[in-house]
DNA sequence: TTGTAAGCGTTATCAC
DNA sequence: GTGATAACGCTTACAA
């Protein structure tokens, strides 16, 4: 109604940068010149050019631009299917880290999902071959596929945070989980404790593989066979962490020769672990020394405090986002695979000697 | 050097519409024609160019699109500056509220921010005035403002969630954080509690403000003054409700008149508080009776399990999407301007009788 | 140093 | 029902 053409302008209106050069008297090119290289325009017509589109109230089209030199400034991250599994208690984190160091390298983040159901993952290809994302950021989860697409058939740079998938090329970021459970279980026997519990996560899952892994490893050194360890969990029918936690604790009840000391795959399932057994009348660490994956702040909390394996999420976020840069920089350079930044154990007070009648 | 000519299409080189509609012997406003408006083209036509596309594995352009029509199919997230507080616990679900709802209805979404710095501010306002999104769901915050703009000035169908902004002419999804509290309080005055600790947040949250007159207006109701309730915390400077709650609990043990119950504003602060009043040798419920805020998943596992107020947040997700997807097909059309979806009082073992030798 | 003009990959208008 | 063609707002050779 405004317009007597019928154009679909109509909508977003704003100013356009030929506003601004009409207003500073100059072309169109030599807007975008002074926008994007100042120093290759005279210093007076720049003046003249920043003051029109600060009093227009200018700011580029981002599409347009993203169109034209055929780049978005758009990095994606892909979540892993259950929120509540794993890295729930850190997401938070895991975005602020990646999100700061994005944005102070001018890229924005948008979040390709939050299930991974077939709709997402056409969903994440679409934006992937698009042209709407510049690269992506695959948080602990495989390379998403969906009918003859795959996103490793995308000329996109990845990264992969969390998981190792260096085996199929991509430079990832990751933790010693194996190392940080094993140097943990150590620790444990070191404290008297020679049977063990430990809470898994789905079977089969990068993380629950090394960290059990680590587990067996460390009774290994100390010469003990791998059924000193009761595994419990993993199936993949529970949404939440804390689901795994609380059937956990109701099999530990019905063991005859309990264990002393559990080790967790996830902060979410000792703490519901914790809460039910000590429930049930155990105390810990008397009876049950304690010890999660994750470092979610929360566990500082618990009573008794739970000793967890922090995983510097934000910095390696920050680390994803750098190698994202470089790859973005130089899609060709080969570049180291793996760069582990490495977890440490907090100990506190969930975490003590096994008891003496053992 | 692929191409002689330096076109900067380098990069992408995807297949594009010219190519299916090539390989499929028809014009390529046809192939528009035929993946948007499939009825409106000649079934055996269609059927070819779907078999085009697919055998090339087309994806259509996002940013082409967007430009050519004027719309993109971004939705943006802005977040709370400080992530610890209130919302901290929340914030993954109600991302996967909004995230899944914006899925099914075609748009994708954006995290604008993560702190609320200049930089940040200005980064969000690029994005509205850019054109990089369709609409914006705030997050219990303010309307970002830079230099001279403000977020309120684009034409940008906004959505305030959990804050209401329905003065500032923003539709907001809010829950009864007021009246959630006056019950809850309510139900304490029952059980015979005569003295509070009210755990703040920053002074003059809308969020600690109308959930500390809640907790006032129950007492007014009782015929109590409102010295019958203590507050503590508030202060900006604490990054995680954790610390408000741990400064909270030294405060608590300075108190010559103990309270016998305290009313958190939120779940982080409830549990560090619990977790330190128990350390110096409170119990609870017997001696003290916690509630709080928000209804956080782990609550159910804290020691004893922490009654809180649950806020619906994935509901209330959806709800803020439904209402900018009805701003951004209709933006002219005047919607009721605030929702209110209830919270709920969930107790547990936290919330007992005061103790008789008050 | 600045202006002219072509083109990024779509969609929409118009003829046919 | 389908095909030419002009735009969307910007960047970048190239010419001046």
């Amino acid at each position: 109604m405004k317009n007597n053409k019928d154009l679909p302008a109509e909508e977003h209106s704003g100013p356009l940068m030929a506003d601004v050069a009409r207003l500073a008297g100059v072309a169109i090119s030599t807007v975008s010149r002074a926008l994007a290289n100042p120093g290759r325009v005279n210093e007076k017509t720049r003046v003249k050019i920043d003051a029109a589109a600060k009093q227009l109230g200018y700011t580029p089209n981002a599409m347009a631009r993203g169109l034209r030199v055929g780049k978005s400034n758009v990095v994606m991250i892909i979540l892993p299917g259950s929120l509540y599994y794993g890295v729930s208690q850190v997401i938070p984190l895991v975005l602020q880290g990646i999100n700061r160091s994005l944005s102070q390298n001018g890229y924005h983040l948008m979040i390709a999902n939050l299930d991974r159901d077939e709709a997402s993952e056409r969903h994440i290809l679409d934006l992937a071959f698009g042209g709407t994302v510049r690269g992506a950021i695959i948080l602990s989860s495989d390379l998403p596929v969906d009918g003859g697409r795959s996103l490793k058939d995308s000329a996109l740079p990845i990264v992969s945070l969390l998981f190792d998938m260096s085996h199929a090329a991509l430079p990832s970021v990751v933790t010693n989980d194996r190392q940080a459970v094993r140097e943990a279980t150590a620790e444990l026997l070191a404290l008297g404790h020679r049977r063990f519990l430990y809470l898994a996560g789905p079977q089969g899952n990068y993380h629950d593989n090394e960290r059990y892994l680590g587990a067996v490893e460390a009774l290994a050194a100390a010469g003990l066979p791998e059924t000193a360890i009761v595994r419990s969990g993993g199936s993949l029918d529970y949404q939440h962490g804390f689901q795994i936690g609380v059937a956990a604790a109701t099999e530990f009840a019905d063991l005859i020769l309990k264990p002393t000391a559990v080790i967790a795959t996830s902060d979410d399932m000792a703490i519901s672990f914790m809460s039910c057994v000590q429930r049930m009348g155990w105390k810990i660490p008397t009876d049950l020394s304690i010890v999660s994956f994750d470092g979610a702040p929360v566990c500082e909390y618990s009573l008794p405090p739970l000793s967890t394996i922090e995983q510097p999420v934000e910095e390696m976020g920050q680390m994803a986002v750098n190698l994202l840069m470089e790859r973005i920089d130089a899609p060709d350079k080969v570049t180291a695979q793996r760069h582990v930044i490495e977890s440490k154990l907090i100990r506190r007070e969930s975490f003590g000697p096994a008891p003496s009648n053992v």
